[in-house]
DNA sequence: GACCTAAGCGGAACCGATTCCGCTTACGGA
DNA sequence: TCCGTAAGCGGAATCGGTTCCGCTTAGGTC
């Protein structure tokens, strides 16, 4: 037989390696989750995981990477539930009625963790991760709701609306409700789906 | 007589701190010019205006708060035509049609100053200068040309769409050229504007 | 012109992110 | 089980942004 693809990855992480992940994963959860990312220092981390400060970078390549993957974690269920969940937020309705519910559930994902998206937004370069699954999730739901419009780029243009950052100034410096961005939010997508 | 409203402001800029100021300005703006914002230190700049870093922290409150300064003195043009130079930009056209102008000419503006505008973006907290102006002009002319959406919701949201860390994400991320960005926001704003 | 005082100044000190590098160790092969 | 070696480790060093603080001086007042 040939080889297979050299895509069967890098070595594999070593046991000592996968164990201090975890105890950096969970030691910075804990930081987090009581003080907010902003307060706590890569220092703080490394100390608290008792590792040096040199293991987390090898482990995620920076800060940002660290939020990341701690955002990763409190997500997963939301990706989830967008792919194979029950509907409006899943698969069995009509695109229009899963773009609200995809809106109205993001919106309420960032409300939780905006500071951690923030953190974590570095890291994510453009085809990275969850992002490309967001744009591909609104792409193909517009392609069905909204034939006359460009899916990709629309799709691009209402994750944009969902950035972390403008939504912070929208709800803290602008003073927008949860509710009235969710109401925005649904006025667009009709303003969109609407047939020409 | 009464003393005016005290807003009659602080004491006033002492000369030899003003003449500072167009030192770091000119300093800063042809290291920039030459190397681009990222590779250009705050001692650089110090060092380059024969000042102390306390004096550009002093004149300007951060990295960012110089990043705007630069940025306001190539951008005052743009800002004047919206309010008062010729149409299509200026007035004199319908609504719609200065919409489409808007993203035609900022776009052109972000893919220039895109890096600056991404170092003077923290400073950009809520309301403060260009960005209120930006979501004012389109406020208002949505409000003309699309009377049935929310004028202030949809403004700030076109707003984000020309965020320059979201333009720089898809022009050079997702491999969109300029034009392409252009059609998409004449799209989007045919699509807001069209009547329900 | 001398004096006063707050504005302004410079650059050393500080702080946190990131990099570097010499030492340690897991673990696959013999 | 023993070895060799690359993966992994820790923490000192580096780098750039920001803050601090004792000294200087512009520019009113008398």
């Amino acid at each position: 037989m040939f080889e297979l693809p050299q895509f069967q990855e890098q070595p594999r992480e070593r046991a000592d390696a996968a164990r201090n992940r975890e105890r950096i994963l969970t030691a910075a959860g804990s930081l987090v989750a009581e003080s907010g990312i902003d307060a706590v220092s890569m220092e703080d981390v490394a100390k608290a995981a008792c590792v040096g400060t040199g293991t987390l970078y090898r482990r995620f390549g920076d800060r940002a990477g660290l939020a990341y993957a701690l955002l990763d974690d409190q997500t997963k269920d939301f990706q989830n539930a967008l792919i194979s969940g029950p509907p409006p937020l899943g698969p069995g309705v009509p695109a229009a009625e899963r773009l609200h519910a995809f809106g109205a559930g993001f919106l309420d994902l960032i409300e939780t963790h905006a500071e951690l998206m923030v953190a974590a937004a570095p890291t994510v370069k453009e085809s990275s991760g969850v992002l490309a699954l967001y744009a591909t999730h609104l792409r193909i739901l517009l392609a069905e709701a909204a034939p006359h419009l460009d899916a990709r780029y629309t799709a691009e243009s209402l994750l944009a609306m969902l950035d972390p950052k403008q939504h912070l100034r929208m709800r803290h410096g602008l003073g927008y409700s949860l509710d009235q961005l969710v109401r925005g939010w649904d006025q667009l997508v009709d303003a969109l789906t609407r047939r020409p």
